[in-house]
DNA sequence: TAGGCTGAGTTTAGGCCTAAACTCAGAGAG
DNA sequence: CTCTCTGAGTTTAGGCCTAAACTCAGCCTA
């Protein structure tokens, strides 16, 4: 009686491991191969959206993460690496191209080597204001799809999910 | 009187766009923010424990591919693109770096510079047969912390979102 | 049958990432 | 005071990807 869901590529899969691979374990795939094309076409739409307004992704996130941390806008690369879920060699070569942007400044907000930081210009808060916003409209459109109460129930099984990883949902602030 | 699920990075995240940019829509964080994040533990676990199999993801997902192709284990380049989801280009050097590796081999089969296809070798399956099982194995158990009802419905509406996207799960046949 | 179109595949330039080696200031032991 | 250790940050080598230019066989037209 329960309207069976219509099959989908992942299906297939499972399919075709059952039949490749007598006795494998295939359960996972359902949960995880569609978490990765979701994600896959997630980013593949923020990844144009955001070359027409002339950033790149990873910019952005730098970006991102530091106004998110509130005023004053300034971390240190070590923050920067572990909220952006990069190594810190990533955040190194970040920062670089920023700096040559214009977005950011290493401000040696200390003395010496040590405590060195990364700090928004005027000019990165003010492409965050140009782009933030459209994303985040950009975005909301893409899951509009879903039922508010759909989309509830996702997000609330992805944090299920997440903090049972223990990985993502407990030090992440990355994000938009 | 409901347990209030306990808030997490993407929780912070909305709140602080919420702080820094007043009146943005930011729904869409607590479904695409934590795929994004998820999407990354998986990828990085699947990447180590590939790399301790002496394989790299890309090579994999070409081979599985192939394979659950079925017999005769055989797609165009063309085909790879779309299945593998990636540009053509990415396709040739995933097959110029496996050809070299002599898990393909490139079989003209057909005549001249069109009908180019690329086939299993019995390496190539034989490392399939060595690895799937054991990364199978390896991300059931990533999700095994998640009941099997729990599973039922995060696939299901993973389902339904990718459904409403239009895109890999109607088309795509990527996967392990 | 010459000219041009088309579509599959390849090549190239450039971007971003990881892993591992390297650098260097500050802290602690002797 | 000097040596060594430690940990944050940077550099380098190499991998994989996309986007766009390029190549080339087959086909269609005149």
């Amino acid at each position: 009686m329960a309207a069976e869901p219509p099959r989908d590529g992942a299906d297939a899969i499972q399919d075709a491991w059952r039949r490749e691979l007598p006795g494998v374990p295939v359960e996972s795939i359902g949960v995880i191969t569609r978490i990765w094309w979701a994600a896959k076409f997630f980013g593949d739409e923020r990844r144009r959206l955001l070359a027409d307004l002339g950033v790149d992704v990873a910019t952005l996130d730098l970006l991102s993460t530091l106004r998110r941390s509130g005023p004053p806008y300034r971390m240190s690369p070590g923050e920067l690496a572990e909220a952006c879920m990069v190594t810190r060699g990533a955040i190194t070569q970040r920062v670089e191209r920023a700096a040559r942007a214009g977005l950011v400044e290493r401000t040696t907000a200390g003395s010496g080597y040590h405590a060195r930081a990364v700090a928004l210009t005027d000019a990165g808060n003010a492409l965050l204001d140009r782009v933030v916003a459209d994303l985040l409209v950009a975005e909301d459109r893409l899951v509009g799809h879903l039922s508010p109460e759909r989309r509830e129930q996702l997000a609330g099984l992805l944090r299920e999910l997440l903090a049972g990883l223990g990985g993502p949902s407990l030090t992440g602030q990355v994000g938009d």
